[in-house]
DNA sequence: CTGTTAGCGCCTTCAG
DNA sequence: CTGAAGGCGCTAACAG
């Protein structure tokens, strides 16, 4: 692992001097064709590559961006990481990987420790207490995942057409008493525009709204069904997976059979649940989408910019 | 998020030179108490930190970790992970995630990617097909979690131990035919050692052991489960979580009631299925173990050293 | 105790 | 088209 040429050993090496090196290594035009492809063997015949303390020096760019997930542990974003880690790897980015664990303290003191390492940009999972004059120094190089924060780029998903897509589909397979189980409000989007949807929903069709929306996670779930559910209940709408994990355990255990759909598909609740009606909320191409973004900002190609994933029936 | 102060600037700022500065900065003896705190006053006021890349060209270490998971979303990792990544801040690494999705070709590139990064070390996911000869150039660096592999640092869970642990309770509470769902012999540790136990076990209890071997995941449990039932059976033990899961769907679909017990204490199985008798294998220590491990390594104070995390039953 | 002087490896003028 | 010379911010000798 020690990368101990230098770029002045390859400029010996091939016989020309440092800057010619340099030249071919950032492939800038004003050499040769011939030492052009001189020196390239030289670079990978001893496997070279610049040191980018050095470069980063220099320049200014360290290739370093930061991933603040809220936690590891979420299906959801892990699948919009998975996309988001070879995008940036592909453009030389180094990510380094950071947990919120929804305290916007712990979000400060990681932004804190990466504006002492110069680093690039930032993804950031947002959550309910995440203030733009938290982020107000990273206005440029910064992406939030998820919600979105005045003045700031962000990729999020289409929470409305999400719900819309589940309920179109419940009600044109005949069913017209659907409870919901969500978020509390002051979550703007798992929690208040997911159910904002399903109201206007259930006024536009007729429907009578029957919701509970005691937070994120399978726990309140379960705790929390019993109270939508009226014995003319025939559906049951979860506002994110984890919640219809927990709902569907209940139901299980009382013998319940309801038809259950959810935001969110993940793995595990097709496996464990296939039954259940879900909405892929786009985090593949969120994960990608945002890699994207965030580098097009840094690179100074382009401002600051709201993207909406849709929504995709599964 | 610039940091645009240089050890010049808070030189000059704080009248002294560079290199007085420089000592305050890394703690060295050598300046008066005096002069100590006036520099670092300035240093407080102005926010200032050195630039890393200056340092690490300077021949000190970037302070930059690898990461290799094998699946962003694999629940037992995750759980290392969660305490790996705090370890790692708190000595001033940085640590870059990559998954290898089990794919040892991937692992080859992310390492060929690291090493033209100047890494300081890698804390790698070990899993089938992972080769001494693929890590060679990294002998001094690396620590394997969940796999000894040999000439290098490991982290690794005590498989028997775990298994013996929940066998023994089952026996205890009476359980006499149980029958064990685990993972083909390819893979060492979850594989064969497990299944071993399991089987040495039932030698020593004068049990009859009734084993299927179909591989990790969910689907493989459920659909194999059926092979090591018997009208007399009355606890199953599985080999990790995920199938577990696939295994206990399968039983309360056919409304089968069974002990079952699994090694892995993850929420997920814990909030789904607290009737599951499981054992910790201790995933939060062997994170904090790793880091500890790979910078002590690094740090050049330690040695290659094979660490094996007891289980705990939980 | 403290300041001065060299570079670390690279990119970037600036001459040739 | 190419090489020599400077300097990015920092640390490590070496002088005072």
């Amino acid at each position: 692992m020690p990368n101990r040429l230098t770029i002045n050993d390859i400029a010996r090496l091939s016989g020309v001097g440092k800057s010619t090196v340099s030249r071919v290594l950032n492939n800038e035009n004003g050499v040769s064709q011939q030492t052009r492809e001189r020196v390239a063997a030289v670079v990978n015949q001893h496997g070279f590559s610049p040191s980018r303390s050095a470069r980063a020096m220099r320049g200014q760019s360290d290739k370093v961006v930061a991933i603040i997930v809220t936690r590891l542990d979420s299906r959801a974003e892990n699948l919009a990481v998975q996309t988001m880690l070879p995008a940036f790897y592909e453009q030389g980015y180094d990510p380094i990987m950071m947990e919120s664990r929804f305290q916007p303290e712990l979000v400060a003191e990681h932004l804190q420790m990466l504006s002492q390492r110069n680093i690039d940009g930032v993804v950031l999972f947002g959550f309910t207490g995440i203030t733009p004059c938290l982020l107000a120094a990273w206005r440029d190089s910064l992406v939030v995942m998820a919600r979105d924060v005045s003045g700031f780029s962000s990729v999020s998903y289409d929470d409305e057409g999400a719900i819309e897509l589940l309920m179109a589909k419940l009600y044109a397979e005949g069913h017209r008493q659907i409870g919901f189980i969500g978020v509390p409000h002051s979550d703007v989007t798992t929690g208040k525009r997911r159910h904002q949807a399903y109201e206007t929903f259930c006024r536009q069709h007729d429907l009578t709204p029957r919701a509970v929306l005691p937070g994120l996670g399978m726990q309140p779930g379960y705790d929390h069904v019993a109270q939508v559910l009226t014995p003319e209940t025939t559906a049951l709408l979860c506002a994110s997976d984890s919640l219809a994990l927990g709902a569907s355990k209940y139901l299980q255990e009382r013998r319940i059979a309801l038809q259950l759909a959810s935001v969110g598909n993940t793995s595990l609740i097709n496996f464990l649940h296939p039954e259940i009606l879900t909405v892929d909320p786009g985090y593949a191409e969120a994960g990608r989408q945002a890699a994207a973004q965030l580098i097009a900002q840094v690179t100074d190609v382009d401002a600051p910019h709201q993207h909406v994933i849709p929504a995709r029936l599964v």
